[in-house]
DNA sequence: TGGACGGTTCGGTGAGGAGCGAACGGTCCG
DNA sequence: CGGACCGTTCGCTCCTCACCGAACCGTCCA
């Protein structure tokens, strides 16, 4: 009788079914931490409005919280509140990219790369997972997984592949993607790429959006591990 | 900007949003489709409002229709639908089983084994999965996938596991449990599975709950091709 | 051709909650 | 210390929407 009720989940899907509050975690996606007044004026709410909407997110469970001097940063609760939001973005069929008047540039960053929260996204992050797939790192006949070969490519990198453990995040983790209508690596395997890629200087953060760039740096490393054609990737989208 | 705001998602959410609607949606996860009049009855409410809001949730997509005669069938609209609803169900962390009573009766039969939407979980479902990975039927250190021998194994029972593809659903999945905190196999494959196992009798449903039970040769069957110790594994939750 | 039944449409009621301005309490800086 | 600044609390308005009863329309059965 407990979960059998709809409560809980009508609790949960409450947090997201006000436009504001849901442009709030969609921003958070970013996987960073914004101030109470960054939210604010992203959502065009007075800062009285978003203290409330802020308190029922943290309250819910969603969002965390860090109060530093007058400051209260806000961040995405953990990977699982990034997933509900992310899941519940996409739905059902995130209507066709549209490629109307090629973005408003920032929209056209957007779908060239991204970060999902803490992995690549975009067709950065669509063409990295087809490029690992192509060259024998990982397959996806038979389910998702990486293959011997891959496995020794990420520890090239520094990247050891967690064991699957009870309550925790799973290592390797398929997501489909937001304007491409393929999947990208997440999980804990694309999360530890996506780290080790800003960490090595080959993608870095644009302004304040959940855009990325990949550095002359970066393209020259893609193309000899991967041999990922980075420019044509990000320049233009492709036929389909 | 059209994505970027949380206008869309907070749409879908707010289907969710409603303690009514939300346990109709629950109730469907068995993936079956059951009658207005039903559904009404099990959400509590008159007709009327069971009518409006099963407009709102058809409206929305969440839910698909068929008319036959003067009855009006409800189910979830597909495998996307049944997600969502089993991610938000599941935030962030379902409540520890609470083994107060033993559960009503319902509730222990849920926990042992159920369907969810068209594949299986609770401990059958997760002692599935668990007992494949041991007989080295499926592979989980590098990811989620079949090994050559479960791609046998499958190909003995008649399923042959789908290509991926752009739109379609991932041949592998791997869901959460709900009650137990470990993975159950999900996707193409989990369903091509459990319906494999309802059409050999090894399974069948129960009353009109998500319940199931599996049956003498079912027990038989899973003994003999996975080890697998059904009646130890159904009877009494494990001493986590 | 009645009558039972499943489902819908239509007003009306009530509660929840999203929004704001204004006043207040902190922190940082000149 | 006084002023700018970030965020919160408070009181209020307004609108959405969940719910019901009653009347209605269709299907199925005797």
């Amino acid at each position: 009788m407990t979960a059998m009720d709809g409560r809980e989940i009508a609790e949960v899907a409450a947090l997201l079914a006000d436009r504001t509050r849901a442009g709030i975690c969609l921003a958070l996606l970013d996987g960073r931490a914004w101030t109470a007044g960054e939210l604010a004026r992203l959502a065009g709410v007075a800062p009285a409005t978003a203290t409330e909407h802020l308190n029922r997110l943290v309250a819910g469970g969603l969002l965390a919280e860090v109060r530093q001097g007058r400051h209260r940063y806000l961040r995405l609760a953990g990977p699982r509140a990034a997933q509900l939001v992310e899941d519940l973005s996409s739905y059902p069929a995130p209507a066709p990219p549209a490629p109307s008047l090629r973005g408003s540039g920032a929209r056209a960053a957007l779908t060239a790369a991204r970060t999902c929260y803490d992995h690549l996204a975009g067709r950065l992050g669509v063409g990295l997972l087809a490029a690992m797939t192509g060259r024998g790192l990982f397959d996806q006949s038979a389910g998702a997984a990486f293959t011997p070969a891959g496995l020794a490519w990420l520890a090239g990198l520094g990247i050891e592949l967690p064991a699957p453990e009870a309550g925790r995040r799973p290592p390797v983790r398929l997501c489909l993607d937001w304007t491409e209508r393929r999947p990208h690596l997440a999980g804990a395997a694309g999360a530890a790429l996506c780290a080790r890629f800003l960490a090595a200087g080959w993608v870095e953060r644009t302004t304040r959006q959940r855009a990325v760039r990949v550095t002359p740096a970066g393209e020259r490393a893609l193309a000899d591990q991967l041999g990922l054609d980075v420019p044509g990737l990000t320049a233009l989208p492709p036929t389909g």
